[in-house]
DNA sequence: CGACCTGTTGATTCTGCTCAATCAACGTGG
DNA sequence: CCACGTTGATTGAGCAGAATCAACAGGTCG
């Protein structure tokens, strides 16, 4: 949890509707460098700032009481999280690979709310169409979801980055590692993905995966 | 769909925080009875207009391609639905057992944004700990859950009543409606519960139905 | 009464989990 | 430079939980 000194803009923020006028209302504070797994906010942590993610990804998990781990979200550059309905933490927020957060504190009450409504929405509709994901779809479909999601918010379509592992893709799709390794394969094996490395996919077939997953 | 003459105020309206501020500032208009399975709005729907529920329940569906099923939530007396990020309404409603519904619609440019954010908040939420219960729970544990959340609901921590039937439930906890009365039959052989009849469901445990959902 | 719908129960199948071995990549210290 | 330990990923064997397929009971409505 240290300052980076070196601020770098990501580059969709202008595309985010309802962001820039977020970033004008309420005043940026600077860009904190969270390294690999560096916790962000913690569960039952005061709720109340914003987080806008400026580079690198982020993950908002929940357990159980018995340590089962469920990965609700990742975020990537551009995208604000944190949003509570009270004010506590029901989930904690993780950097995945080294992730450059910008908090936003809202002003007292002169807050846009119009705008963290649009991006409270957002949230969750992203969040509503995970649930299809862990409720009715298989191992293949959930994954072809993944990816495919993945790569459109990275904007190509022929291959994917993974920035995260194994584990934590397997707490996001509600499965295990070794189920991910399988299904991954299993794609492999259907011609539709190559992995070009353990977090490199190459997306042969985006018609097909597209097809999988609605 | 036709006018209900007689309107009930259901009782615990006051009790929602921001719901009074809301329906002060968007004026309410009479409450709409929607029967048995009637759509209140379909999937492509132009949204806007939030949908607060009188009486009765409501389900919010989404279907797969191939025509499977996730309700995404229930939506009981006092709660408001109808949120969507952009302008369409990615998912569909439906009247579960016969319920009275009010339309507020957004008077142009004043509505109170804040009020509705809170509701936002809460629906998203109840998604995200749906989420979990999909992700990362079994049977016997959703459908713990799904009990004592109806409960704590129904403002009753000894018996359940069950509106919906059992394809419903099913499609609720992403199971089949034959696992849903296997896992009943197993709860009431655990001793944690007896089905009264059909749909109402007495909590012989609730610590022990608590404890199996965190 | 018969047709239909909902729910329960049984038999069987199958998807994904558990347990476990193996392998590659990497860092450390002798 | 190499032996060693660690961590992440892959693969295999067997198992368990839930789905599927199927039969049947009770209730409702024409």
């Amino acid at each position: 949890m240290q300052i980076q000194p070196s601020f770098r803009a990501h580059p969709s923020r202008d595309t985010h509707a309802g962001l820039s006028d977020l970033l004008l209302a309420m005043q940026p504070a600077a860009v904190t460098y969270f390294p690999t797994d560096a916790v962000i906010y913690a569960e039952g942590d005061a709720a109340g700032p914003l987080y806008l993610v400026e580079f690198g990804m982020v993950r908002i998990c929940r357990l159980t009481a018995d340590g089962r781990r469920l990965i609700s979200a990742f975020h990537t550059a551009g995208e604000v999280f944190g949003f509570e309905a009270d004010g506590v933490h029901g989930s904690f927020a993780e950097s995945v690979d080294g992730a450059g957060i910008r908090v936003l504190r809202p002003h007292c009450g002169e807050q846009p709310t119009g705008s963290i409504l649009t991006l409270a929405l957002r949230s969750l509709a992203r969040t509503q169409a995970h649930l299809m994901l862990l409720g009715r779809r298989n191992a293949n479909e959930r994954m072809a979801a993944f990816l495919v999601d993945l790569a459109a918010r990275q904007g190509d379509d022929s291959s994917v980055y993974l920035p995260m592992q194994r584990y934590d893709i397997a707490d996001y799709l509600g499965m295990t590692f070794e189920t991910v390794s399988r299904v991954l394969r299993a794609l492999k094996d259907l011609g539709l993905i190559r992995l070009r490395s353990t977090n490199e996919v190459e997306l042969l077939d985006l018609a097909a995966l597209e097809a999988m997953c609605d």
